[in-house]
DNA sequence: TATGAATGAGAATTCATTCAT
DNA sequence: TATGAATGAATTCTCATTCAT
């Protein structure tokens, strides 16, 4: 769970550690890399310019590591989702569920992943396009299984499985731009599902 | 002889002005806003610095210029695209195949459009915001229009127009990660269109 | 009489360098020496940069050259209201007139000769001072002569002289500074006659 | 053992601060505001560029405050030395001795005030002229006192200000421009008294 | 003569990073 | 561990000046 100051973080030497990431989070997914400055973290964090240089090498590595493990966050959420699941229709109902939660809870996170100022730094271009492929493997997954129990038809998963991520994370930013996204994540979450299995031409009555 | 402003050296000053937002679009697709630099950008079109203030007030005014025109070229083929041909399945397609072929074409401008530094210029992230709407409003149009002639069931259309944009970016994207985009466009377009269709649950035989 | 587009200057072909001395002139008045910009004078002038160094070798020396010209004009305003008038009384008064006629006719003179940008410009100290030394030789001349005519008792013309010339600056210095300072001329200069004659113990009777 | 704020480390730190403003009085009363810049100061001062903006926020606050404080510092002196004496004699005496003083103690003082590049930086223009007119305010009120006990007969005190203010400024600044001020000081008190005393018509015998 | 496009040195300012304490 | 003063490379932008036309 990145950069809550959850868990016993907090009761570690360490608890300097973790407010600067989590500032770092917020400013790097307010302004960007570029924009968001060291000082900008570290006010935000209440702690001295030296004490982030002693716990970090320097400001892309922070970067670069909280986009990493940022991203194992978001990827896992969904591939959890997809797996502890049964049958497409359930799987993609539930990880279209945990995603819209999870930007909701977190904005953030989605805001770091989907935003923030890739291009900017050169050793992220790679990891962003890493990120992506992973999504689109832990998404090819359960369409290659529908498959193989005829829920769907055969199909070029891969490309589907881009389909799928680009569109969830569009309707994903909309809803965050919403005054109160929450009021509409349900209704969000069915037709986002329904777009979902209509679009790999799944159909209901393979289910049972 | 006194200096007249000729039809030649008009010519060749606006020459030069498209030179120079020639090279500024490559940089800011390639770097995005922060990164690149009005050097980088007077270095590739080998001019010296003090040319890029003759031409434009400065670099900000540039990238929103350049991002505005860059979002209208874009929205504008994939509305004409969707205007010019009948029946939701005809108009889906025409409007993938020229995205992609735009895409393919010039891919700095769904660089500058999808990845570019947005986040860090505080007059764009409204800006990216607009162009997403404006994207979302073009492709809204015609799924009502399909609705009416009940060539799609009734839907929250701005919803499903979200998810296309999406999809389509998200595909174009990995599809320019190839080594080779062309070899796999014409493939690309055709699923992408039936993933479209199937996704706002078009009927082939309504069409007849 | 330094830049009026008056004379038969305008029938010649320098009319435009005569144009350029007279933004110039302005324009340095207002701004200083080095916020001024070569701009700012061809603009104001309705000529092209180049023909600025077509006439001017650059903007130092224009400036210089301005500076000088104007300082003449002011002198010889002044020195010519001393000598053509006999008695102290009179050549106070008349000289005051002068310098207070000419400020409200040509501001910019005074702008430019006791707030215009000096202490930037090098060159331009040495000669500054070289024309408070010659603002205060010519009152020393009228002194001298007062004192040997016993008009005057005998004092340090040369300091007296000094002193005049700085109240005689800042009283026209502040009358510009008002709203309408032909209003009060009539009496700024009655008042200024009156202070400078009494400050060199001038008596009343020894003029008869 | 963590970093602390000790009492030497501020006295170092207060101390580099005022080399620094030590080190742009300098460069700024000897070059003028425009022509001054930031590295003149810290190269003067010894220091990095950086560091100029670690103690100031830019060059234009640092120079405002500077004058300022500089033009308080004078008036404070001269009202003083006003306010502290009875008689117009001895107010007019020993506030041009501390004029000469000062000026011969500080000269930057006096050529920050006098000369410095005003009409250049906008917000400085207006302070100058309210640092010439509360001059002139500190110089009207012994005048209305000396009307008042009928030292002086009556006349407009405004405009007898604004030359006395001007009639110092210029000796000083002449004075300044000897090779050795000092020499001359005592007698430039002494003739400068006079001069204002008898330029505003003061009587010896109204003293007793 | 006259033009204005082009140049590039130089100015102010920012900010990641270091290091003595 | 923690601090924050100090650094200076890098960036944006200005403006005097040149020169081909």
């Amino acid at each position: 769970m990145p950069y809550r100051t959850t868990e016993k973080t907090r009761q570690k030497k360490d608890a300097k550690r973790t407010a600067m990431m989590t500032s770092a989070m917020r400013v790097f997914a307010e302004k960007g890399y570029h924009a968001a400055t060291v000082r900008d973290v570290v006010s935000e964090a209440d702690v001295a310019i030296g004490t982030f240089y002693f716990y970090f090498p320097d400001k892309e590595t922070l970067f670069v590591h909280l986009y990493e493990e940022t991203a194992d966050f978001l990827l896992q959420a969904i591939e959890q989702a997809l797996r502890t699941r049964e049958g497409l229709a359930e799987q993609v109902n539930h990880a279209v569920q945990a995603y819209i939660n999870l930007a909701i809870y977190e904005p953030a996170i989605v805001q770091l992943l989907l935003v923030g100022g890739v291009g900017a730094v050169p050793s992220l271009s790679a990891r962003r396009q890493a990120f992506r492929n992973r999504l689109v493997q832990i998404w090819e997954r359960p369409l290659n299984q529908a498959i193989q129990s005829q829920s769907i038809p055969d199909q070029n998963t891969r490309r589907a499985a881009e389909a799928i991520a680009g569109a969830h994370d569009e309707v994903v930013l909309h809803l965050l731009n919403q005054a109160d996204p929450e009021l509409e994540a349900a209704l969000a979450v069915e037709e986002l599902t329904l777009f979902t299995l209509r679009a790999v031409a799944y159909s209901i009555q393979t289910r049972s």
